[in-house]
RNA sequence: GUGCCUGUAGCUCAACGGCAGAGCGCCACACUGUGGAUGUGGAUGUUGUGGGUUCGAAACCCAUCAGGCACCCCA
């Protein structure tokens, strides 16, 4: 055992009680973006380091990405994230896809970071993206696109929140307040970490970045300000949208939501638990306008989110929304009495399976206690075992496992009878 | 890359310088044609690894590896 050689630093290991939640996920994931006329589709899993050199932020590229040489000499990247594989994707075919386009994948990432809770350094990743449209209300979609979602796994407004906010409106206020492009990007990641932080610390490094103390209390003042968006037609539609698509519950205005990523230039959203343990967006996403004329398309505006598996499956599990986990997908185990009747559970298991039963067989003879016992494990619903007793008389014996009532029943009659005790549920 | 914490049985942990233990799980039996309950018995460890201090180290010191948490960044 101690020489085991370890799994990879931050990979994940799925053994049948998290894939059943990573399968959980992925179901809840393609129905919400299918209710909403989304196509799936995907992209390579690697790609050349130049893909994200050309847009995705330095941190990402440089610190963040798994990259090596191929045998030809070649950087590669494990992608990092989807929007540029999808950005090439549809400027290569721009001409011939049809416009609306509403696509939704749910695959494999990686970053190279620290794992701690909630981050991984290989983890499953949903994006949905909208594209070729440019209005408050597709925005408003995607955002319904994610509530959907948190309501379909069980998390109601109470527990969970989008919350809103606009690079527009925001660059508003910085004009207002003569604060200079430069330093922008800076004080909206300072920003997005107040949360995080306390305020005197804050104040402190708001200072630093060179903030004169009228514009830290004027910004202070705008960053407390959550009736602001009432002052942008733009959000005055988001909302409007959003309570006719009948989520307006899960949606909040938040001043204080900038998000990280530099090619947002409109609207930007990130979900959170409102009082869990964890500090981390469960979503985030926003409007790009600008990808597609960066990676040598035709301008198109876009829209569109992500969502990590990590987070979600931390929240729904400690929050006890997992559904009970099923050991085996078998319901009924055909137990093997001894050698000579092998062929005979055998030929029973087969009958059954073409009835459409999942069925195992115990694959020995053993003690019927310890086939019982494994049957009890495996959580089955049916237990069946033929001995000399039945066979003789061509019937078998069926054993309700939840009840405990026990059945001898005509073998050719055993399909029909399994098939009303499953339905009994 | 930085800081703090933790590595003891399959799992959760105790022992905190003096014989390595408990609970759960596992296996067997009570009960050789039937699971869940109960009882009895049993197996499992180079105490992460390497070195040092000591009469004596799981414990103290150093190094190293691994994990967790936080920073950074972000899904």
């Amino acid at each position: 055992m101690k020489n085991l050689i370890q799994p990879i630093k931050g990979t994940r290991e799925f053994y049948p009680e998290q894939m059943a939640l990573r399968n959980f996920i992925y179901e809840k994931v393609r129905a919400v973006s299918q209710a909403f006329g989304y196509q799936e589709w995907d992209g390579p899993y690697i790609e050349s380091i130049d893909l994200y050199a050309a847009k995705s932020g330095e941190e990402l590229v440089k610190k963040q990405s798994f990259v090596f040489e191929d045998r030809g000499g070649d950087l590669v990247a494990l992608r990092p994230e989807l929007t540029p594989s999808l950005a090439r994707m549809i400027a290569a075919r721009q001409n011939e896809l049809t416009f609306p386009l509403r696509w939704w994948s749910f695959g494999p990432f990686w970053r190279y970071e620290q794992p701690q809770k909630g981050r991984s350094r290989e983890f499953f990743q949903w994006n949905i993206d909208l594209l070729g449209v440019d209005s408050p209300e597709a925005d408003a979609e995607l955002i319904a696109v994610a509530a959907a979602f948190l309501r379909s796994v069980g998390l109601d407004p109470r527990r969970t929140a989008v919350f809103v906010n606009n690079r527009r409106l925001m660059d508003a206020q910085f004009d207002a307040l003569d604060i200079p492009h430069e330093k922008r990007l800076e004080i909206s990641n300072l920003i997005d970490r107040r949360s995080k932080m306390d305020s005197a610390k804050w104040d402190a490094n708001a200072l630093e970045l060179g903030l004169n103390e009228k514009q830290l209390d004027a910004m202070k003042n705008v960053l407390g300000d959550y009736d602001l968006w009432k002052k942008n037609e733009e959000l005055v539609r988001l909302f409007a949208a959003l309570e006719a698509l009948g989520v307006k519950e899960y949606v909040q205005f938040d001043p204080n939501i900038m998000r990280g990523l530099l090619y947002y230039t409109g609207t930007v959203f990130e979900a959170f638990e409102i009082s869990g343990s964890l500090k981390r967006a469960i979503l985030g996403g926003g409007r790009y306008d600008n990808l597609l004329a960066d990676v040598g398309g035709q301008p198109l505006p876009a829209v569109g989110f992500a969502m990590g598996d990590v987070v979600i499956g931390i929240i729904l599990q400690e929050s006890g929304l997992v559904p009970e986990f099923h050991p085996s997908p078998a319901s009924v185990l055909v137990t093997v009495f001894d050698e000579s009747m092998l062929a005979k559970s055998y030929a029973l298991s087969s009958t059954l399976r073409r009835a459409g039963v999942n069925v195992m067989v115990y694959p020995e003879p053993a003690r019927l206690q310890k086939q019982f016992k494994f049957a009890d494990k495996m959580k089955l619903r049916i237990a069946i075992t033929i001995g000399p007793d039945e066979a003789e008389k061509g019937q078998v014996a069926v054993k309700d496992l939840k009840s405990g009532a026990q059945q001898i029943v005509p073998e050719d009659a055993a399909v029909e009878f399994v098939g009303h005790l499953l339905e009994s549920q």
